[in-house]
DNA sequence: ACAAAAGTGTTGTCTGTACACCCATGC
DNA sequence: GCATGGGTGTACAGACAACACTTTTGT
């Protein structure tokens, strides 16, 4: 019995937002278009949602294709549902943004697809409503990363605490004081001190740190206050 | 030209979660079916997106078509789309939440659709993953209140401070200290006082208070931190 | 006069913020 | 020896949390 076939079918696509994080500045990893229509314009990797796939699945599944990561941090925004919206044909799209280390994602697959990493203190103007996607993006790594140890996903596994600072400004687009940024991250004592040193950037050298995965899963079900 | 004939099209429906208050619990509006399937089980108001509709509009439609009010608080939760998250076919779900003062819901439609308000204290259970959307719109509906003014909405429009901590209570599952709240909400200077007072819950009476409209509009641009 | 809820201040603790100098090293 | 970025402590201010008594008035 399926007394639903009264109602309409949509086509349901995902629209990721993939950020990176460079050493200076919060980038967001975009498709050139190579072919019409919407041909040299920038949008955000995007793919339909198969008859039977979880919309999750199909997130990932997008994410996958664009930058062959899996077990990426990755988190539902909003879904997008005007109308209007694509151009073409009535689509509703269920939006998501990705953290990668920008490390990770490799020149070959980035040639492939036609893909670029741009700075996100602008957001590019980019098809349909995908530039109001990466606003609200944005907007809710702003908030989440206030409350949550998820910015480190945007670090290399090793990185120093300078690196982490200048993630923090880069996100919240605030310069943020040295020391109390310190004092603030070892309170939450999640990071472990390695004893090796970054030395390119400087003559002492800044040590390197990891975070601490153990302790994160303790503070994750306590909730917590991060920065 | 449409290039997306070779994808996959889904049910969408909405699913509402309404929020109301009595002056003493968070309550729910939810629907007791009357008819196969799932006869007698309970579950949130619902209703699928029209071919052309907006996803937003669809999501009034269906507040309206149960409590016929317009005009009202309302804000996207989160889509669910797990494949077989309803038992009768792949239904993909836009969860919203609503925040209605109870008693402008008139007893007449809430016969007409045999709806009841359930304490939410503890969520009841509910027909597919819609006791998930309610536990998750509890959570967001939590960290919303404490930085934006939008209890007021499940409120009447002149109310007590005993009322207006009570509903924080209530959202907060938590006892609040009567003098600091008091100071608090002062501080924010959003609500103005009436030379009226309410004396049916003491002999002493407290005075009612209104939502201040303009200041809320100044707070919003700025952003702010509300308790 | 008393019962019942409303209203109101003070203090200690914690958290956030502003701010400047020495350290280690490669050149 | 000097230029460069790395690392560290203190003091003040504002926010938060704990706490109890007086006021009003209907009965």
């Amino acid at each position: 019995m399926n007394s639903y076939q009264q109602y309409s079918r949509h086509l349901l696509a995902i629209d990721c937002i993939i950020f990176g994080f460079d050493g200076e500045d919060l980038k967001g990893l975009f498709i050139n278009r190579k072919l019409e229509p919407q041909k040299g314009n920038l949008s955000l990797m995007g793919g339909f949602i198969g008859e039977n796939e979880s919309v999750d699945a199909a997130a990932e599944r997008v994410l996958f294709e664009l930058t062959g990561l899996g077990n990426v941090y990755m988190e539902q925004l909003h879904c997008y549902g005007a109308p209007d919206r694509d151009v073409h044909s009535r689509v509703v799209s269920i939006a998501y943004f990705a953290l990668i280390s920008i490390a990770d994602y490799n020149e070959r697959m980035l040639k492939e697809h036609n893909a670029v990493w741009i700075n996100l203190k602008q957001v590019p103007e980019l098809i349909f409503d995908h530039q109001q996607m990466v606003e609200d993006a944005k907007e809710r790594l702003k908030q989440k990363v206030a409350n949550h140890p998820i910015g480190f996903a945007l670090l290399p596994l090793k990185f120093t605490l300078r690196q982490l600072q200048a993630l923090y400004e880069a996100i919240y687009e605030m310069p943020l004081d040295k020391r109390n940024f310190t004092r603030k991250i070892f309170s939450i004592d999640i990071i472990k001190k390695l004893d090796e040193k970054e030395k390119t950037s400087s003559r002492k050298g800044s040590f390197y740190y990891v975070f601490d995965e153990e302790k994160y899963k303790l503070l994750e079900k306590e909730g917590l206050k991060f920065i």
